[in-house]
DNA sequence: TCAAAAGTGTTCCTGGTACACCCATGC
DNA sequence: GCATGGGTGTACCAGGAACACTTTTGA
């Protein structure tokens, strides 16, 4: 069966950049081993053809799930890339994706599902096939940006976390130290974290206070004008 | 001459949201009305099917330039909309671009080459084909987003302009008033103008002091970590 | 001389920034 | 008891917000 057209068409496909946060609060990308040409064997996002009967954030959560094992994840549109020749094969055009998923969470799902998957620092990345190195870039960029005015940083944390983990989390991604007492001061004055009466535990320090983040109370802020802000 | 391949493929098209102010500081689009169905004789973001051997920002100006007339505009993908359902003949995703143009030099040039293109008041819209009505929303949205931290709104105005007109815009495209001894000192801080020796001409008060913006400086300054923001 | 917009400073207050010590826990 | 991170308050300064009158020009 083949399908033909009046004229040409480019091909169509999603990429995803998926993001997560290690052990150590070190960022890392998710990347599939390509085991087809071109750029067999080397690393790539994970990405494929977008279907004519779904939809792009459909096609680019079926090839997270197909390809990563990932299945619930905070994902968002970020650019499209439509150079002539970022495809040695043909003409496609790909637009691609963000994801933050929870690695604590996720953590063992990734490990069965996807052989052929593997987590790296986002300052070690092996070479990449086709354009997928601007890719990330271009990923790396957004996220630095939006996570300052939207509260997506969660997505990347427990659902129960500490401040210190929330900061850390701040720190590695915009990539600049932060006071640990001015930045306890805004986060509990948005009235956004709901302060837990449980506390971490296996850590051979004082423990610290788990927080959580009130989705619901940042609708209705956000509702009235209020806006996040790190 | 057909196409043949082994999948079926969505088309793929770009549309762009073409932003201009006039001579009353309002916000206008243009629009153009489509002679083919589907949508015949309804208005439509001008825009068309990208083709193989271009990129998706060519395919935008080429359509700009072919449907409007329009040859040098500041130009910006913004979203792109992948819906299933949104051309009722077949699966066509669009790459959505956001265009800003200084409708005082421009002007004749619209009036001349196109027929079929008209500006239309953002608030005053008529019906709109396909989900064009939706892409004119995600592009007021961002315009309102971007043009308080990017230097864009230049882009709306003469190359020389009084204060007051770039106050205007700021309120026009924010929707709020603006102090005006407070827009001045924030503005004129930045040391992003230049105070000409000329002054308007032909208004019956006072003639405002001409500046005009110094993207040289801005960029220089931006490269220092200098970020605007209005 | 009137209408219409240009142009100009000061005060107050909020919010950002800088900064150092004690506390709880596990080993 | 020591190492490790958790947790807390204050003083200073910069920048945002509020606010009203004089000047220039053309009609």
């Amino acid at each position: 069966m083949t399908y033909t057209y009046k004229f040409p068409r480019p091909n169509l496909s999603v990429d995803c950049v998926v993001f997560g946060l290690d052990e150590e609060n070190l960022l890392k990308i998710m990347l599939i081993q390509r085991n087809l040409p071109p750029f067999k064997g080397q690393w790539a996002l994970p990405g494929g053809f977008v279907r004519v009967g779904e939809t792009l954030e459909e096609a680019a959560l079926r090839e997270l799930r197909e390809e990563t094992g990932i299945a619930k994840v905070f994902l968002e549109q970020m650019y499209t890339f439509g150079e002539v020749n970022r495809d040695p094969r043909e003409r496609v055009v790909t637009v691609a994706y963000y994801a933050l998923i929870n690695l604590w969470e996720y953590q063992i799902q990734a490990a069965t599902d996807a052989r052929d998957a593997g987590w790296f620092l986002v300052n070690q990345l092996p070479p990449l096939a086709f354009d997928h190195d601007k890719i990330v870039q271009v990923a790396l960029n957004r996220l630095k940006g939006k996570v300052r005015y939207e509260p997506i940083g969660f997505e990347l944390l427990p659902k129960k976390f500490t401040l210190s983990q929330l900061q850390k989390l701040y720190e590695t991604v915009l990539d600049q130290q932060l006071d640990k007492r001015n930045f306890r001061k805004k986060i509990l004055k948005m009235n956004l974290l709901v302060e837990l009466e449980e506390f971490q535990k296996d850590v051979s320090h004082r423990a610290g206070r788990l927080y959580q983040f009130d989705e619901q109370k940042y609708l209705q802020l956000k509702e009235k004008g209020f806006n996040f802000e790190i």
